[in-house]
DNA sequence: ATATAATCGAGACGGTACGTCGGGTCTTATA
DNA sequence: TATAAGACCCGACGTACCGTCTCGATTATAT
């Protein structure tokens, strides 16, 4: 087998790799995911294909590190505010606030688009979904974990509850309705699934 | 704007129909959904590409109505055992049971390719999305509302509960886990999340 | 082999046949040969495609009749006038007269477009070709036949001269330039052309 | 007006460009000019579609140049000899020497298919007919002119003659009895046209 | 400071599939 | 039985992008 000689990362094209980023982003934005090529990445962004070709291996993949990136700006931009969950003692109250700030990205076309389109990727093509959890969906999940040991720590939670199964109880419905569309996504929707899982994993 | 004649519905060809459908399952089931073309539909069915393009709008509308096709020809042969959930007096035991039967069919081959294919142009396409929803989904879920209801009639579940909502605690964690490979499937995960979300949905 | 059973002619519609005609005329008129369709012109006369197939080997094949059709109305709407080459004696005022007649028809779009259409078809469509100089072309050469012969005996050309042949020394090089547009038409032209012909280019 | 911008012809695929002559040359001679395709030219070259397309407007476009380029080619090869008159400084015998060779040229399946099919197509196509003549045909009749010239000066011919016009009585019945199949070609014919074109038929 | 080797913008290339058009055949219901 | 209508199979159209492959023209160290 003939192995292509793996390019010089060193030498690569600090401007290129944004201009990638932000024209992905861009389009994907502007004519949707589908809609979005190679090609007008590159001449979008004012690169030849071969460049892009190069360093990532299809345009999801483009994509998936456009969006990677956008994620690790938004997060210094915040300071580190939302990428931790508040631990006030008050694990209902906490929850709640976490889950309507998701409901706030959720609904936010900047984010919306290219994550449903990272997300619809991820579905079909296996690579880029496990990329997507494993950098993205998993360390978010991992912060309930913390959260819910901590509750489970000072008796909030029952000791026999596996965390990680836990969180899928309020997590879970409020990704489904808004991937596959089967429901509207309101403040009021996510306290009550708080409330409704709360109740399941407290102890009597 | 120019609009088509709508093509005469009464004189279509029920045997190319047919034709079309098995082409479409088999070949996404071969080669995957984004490899499935329509050229590679209509080839495999001995069917003009004009026939297909007459009936339907793009691959995922021909997919679809294959899968919905599919399932009401299991729903015919099964009778109609698996499209009602059991109502044994145990809450518990019949959603397990249910939930059971939806693991076997998540990992089932058979369905998953086709299911997993139109979700994920679901995701992305709004139209599809929402027919996928309506047409398969929803059905389904509205057989947990329905189970739900009876329990609150028996006192098993509080009356002040919302079933829509409340079944999401232990379908929409299965569904994360299925679509977004959050996590592996088994018997013991989908007993686990009844037993959380019951606890919580239960009275004192 | 199968042979089609032939159509039965005498239950043809009259009405259809016309209307075809007047179709295919006007279409070759309007877009040109190349973009006028059997289904357009179907369409047009308001008959349906298999009306067209029935009677008619191909569009070529209809447009050919329709110009045949035209022709002879043509003739007999203008009496018999121009259809016979006059004999006043003066062989080459007869022949300029003449020639300036094709002249002009070669000129009139409503000839010009369907004539070059068949003509262009015959050069590829040997079929097409031989009915076309057989039924329209050839008839119309052997009037000049008949005027040389006439010339002949009355000495105004010698007698061992092939008038077949003869004649194509100024009918030719007209339908040349009209043909493969290797040159302007003009009634200047045609006279010269009649005067070198009779003459010869040589010196006496 | 969306212009494309002109593709850079000094990138251009020499070897491409001659395998789409060949092929588009070697189809018209096995199946004819009307069902030779774009597609197939571009398969049997071993060459996509959009290479033709970048470069040729059309199927006739490409077999006009590939014609040209097989007549250059073919005047290379034979040295200069076919493409000038001879001038033995005897008029007629040098034209007939000329119009035997075209005879041969015309009756030759190797030029024959392509050129006919050429004509054919500019009979239509004005475009492609002006370019024809233009660069193919009146090249060939401007021999005629200068050979007629240089015998107005030896007094073979009269001064008052217009060559241009003159050698359309010889070659202009050769040319319309080929491409319309109005009459055979042959030697003895070709013959007389010289010596009525020459002597005129009128007595002298 | 210069060689030199890789990346870069550009875009032509061989391909595959698109969605459309039209050819010629076949089916259905009127007349 | 011929007809108008039009669905059907098929093949080609001309276009859009794919991913690969040259091309000079910049870089950006490593001499």
């Amino acid at each position: 087998m003939v192995k292509k000689p793996a390019p010089d990362a060193t030498r690569r094209s600090e401007k290129s790799r944004r201009a990638i980023y932000a024209a992905a982003l861009a389009l994907v934005g502007e004519v949707g995911y589908p809609k979005t090529t190679v090609e007008a990445i590159a001449a979008r962004a004012g690169v030849g294909k071969q460049t892009i070709y190069r360093w990532w291996s299809s345009k999801a993949d483009v994509l998936l590190e456009a969006f990677l990136d956008l994620s690790a700006q938004a997060a210094q931009e915040a300071g580190q505010e939302p990428y931790v969950i508040p631990d006030t003692g008050d694990l209902a109250a906490d929850l709640k606030t976490v889950l309507r700030i998701t409901v706030d990205q959720l609904l936010d076309p900047r984010f919306e688009v290219p994550s449903r389109a990272l997300a619809a990727e991820g579905v079909l093509n296996e690579q880029v979904g496990r990329e997507f959890v494993e950098r993205l969906l998993e360390p978010q999940l991992q912060l309930y974990v913390s959260r819910l040991r901590s509750a489970q720590d000072s008796g909030a939670v029952r000791g026999d509850v596996d965390p990680r199964i836990a969180l899928e109880l309020f997590v879970s419905p409020l990704a489904q309705r808004w991937l596959q569309r089967t429901g509207p996504i309101s403040y009021d929707y996510t306290d009550t699934l708080v409330d409704y899982a709360l109740r399941g994993i407290a102890p009597r």
